[in-house]
DNA sequence: TGTACATCAGTGAACGCGCGTTCACTGATGTAC
DNA sequence: TGTACATCAGTGAACGCGCGTTCACTGATGTAC
């Protein structure tokens, strides 16, 4: 995951009236301002007042674009709903790859986002979630199922099997996020959050790998179907 | 887990005076309301005042036992590890059962607890971590050696296990916790977490288990004895 | 091509609020003698 | 057993701060005619 960070810091402004007047496109600094302060003090840390020094602009004129503090909290979690959607579907160049090779990829880009902004990621999941992410989650199962079927997963049911891959993932995230892993907490040894992604999902795939002896493979403990 | 809420909420305080003017366990009271505080409003609504307000007491008399608001959230956050970890011990009720059967408690406590209090949850892993759990750490590596030594897991390497287990279990709290799974985002079944734990853990340690490829060595699934 | 005008997106003064923190104080308690 | 005194744990007034939000305003832009 390259340029992340530029993406959501930087973004070139539409078409910017370069009188000193008009900002141009105030809408979208403020979001990139936000994103900067919250990376440095949390959430505490995104004020109306604040984006607006940042952007060089009066402190009321943010009000123009967001009616109040949580309409801006509220944009910048989406705005990292976003991207992290878009760093997902870049993470995966051939669609007609194989679904755990999807599956993978999604992990990996999924973990490297969460730890390029790890605050915002904070932001993300710590207030009302939004119906931005819903394909993002029915691709999931749908790839899921794929699996499955492909006989390359086992297990009988998507749903459950989404929810143990998100789960990893997700909790992976979190504790590179929060410093409780990577950091010599359970160990010694501390691998980056990539490599320990890496790790996981290679250790979590080959586990759900169906045992070679294709009559024995499905102890089917419920959920026939 | 059980009364989880209620043992944060209301300690009893040690030797209370029962004179107007010395409250008798001030300290632990704040606590006790920066928790209610913090379920209700979250870490934003945890202020001095705030605590004051609700042990019927003046606002500057909390500084006696917190120099700043932080000392404050920070004795918070290591009440939430205390009592998790209290809870973690308490779901194995015999300590010599199998490593299998004990990291399955302990993942079903962990997310249990999780949900009984999901803002201290996210308070806990959302400041600088502390040397508390370090032990559990251990505790858990040590388990998934074991697993692996007897047998029951797949794998060579207890590091690589551990991290994979406590990501599910976290990432599963996690997701929860914050409305994304649960309320019917990825499908619409929506078990409670509690069920959803008890489905995670199942699928993981079927996954987990070594396959009957070598010798047909395992064919049970755990508590042998 | 000009002109009137509505609209958009800024400015800056002002307000009230809750907060953390300081300060001098005071009541209750425990201890040395 | 009494007394002096240090210490602990409260009180309440006061401070400065940054914040969100309101208000009347003004400059720039686009459009109807």
């Amino acid at each position: 995951m390259t340029g992340t960070t530029s993406d959501m810091t930087s973004p070139a402004p539409p078409q910017a009236t370069s009188d000193g007047y008009h900002h141009g496109d105030l809408r979208e600094a403020c979001i990139a301002a936000g994103i900067r302060l919250l990376e440095q003090g949390g959430s505490d840390a995104v004020t109306i007042r604040g984006v607006a020094r940042l952007t060089g602009v009066s402190h009321t004129a943010p009000l123009h674009h967001f009616p109040h503090r949580e309409a801006l909290l509220y944009a910048i979690a989406q705005r990292g709903f976003d991207q992290m959607l878009a760093a997902l579907a870049a993470s995966v160049p051939d669609p007609a790859a194989p679904p755990v090779v999807q599956l993978r990829a999604y992990g990996l880009a999924y973990v490297d986002t969460a730890i390029a902004v790890p605050q915002l990621f904070d932001l993300m999941f710590g207030r009302p979630r939004d119906a931005v992410g819903e394909t993002a989650g029915f691709l999931l199962v749908d790839l899921c199922a794929a699996a499955i079927e492909r006989g390359d997963c086992a297990g009988t049911d998507p749903l459950r099997l989404s929810h143990l891959l998100w789960s990893a993932v997700h909790g992976l995230a979190s504790l590179y996020v929060s410093g409780y892993l990577g950091s010599g907490f359970v160990t010694g040894e501390t691998p980056d959050a990539h490599l320990a992604a890496v790790h996981l999902l290679d250790d979590l795939f080959t586990a759900l790998e169906p045992g070679p002896d294709a009559r024995n493979s499905h102890p089917s403990k419920e959920t026939p179907r």
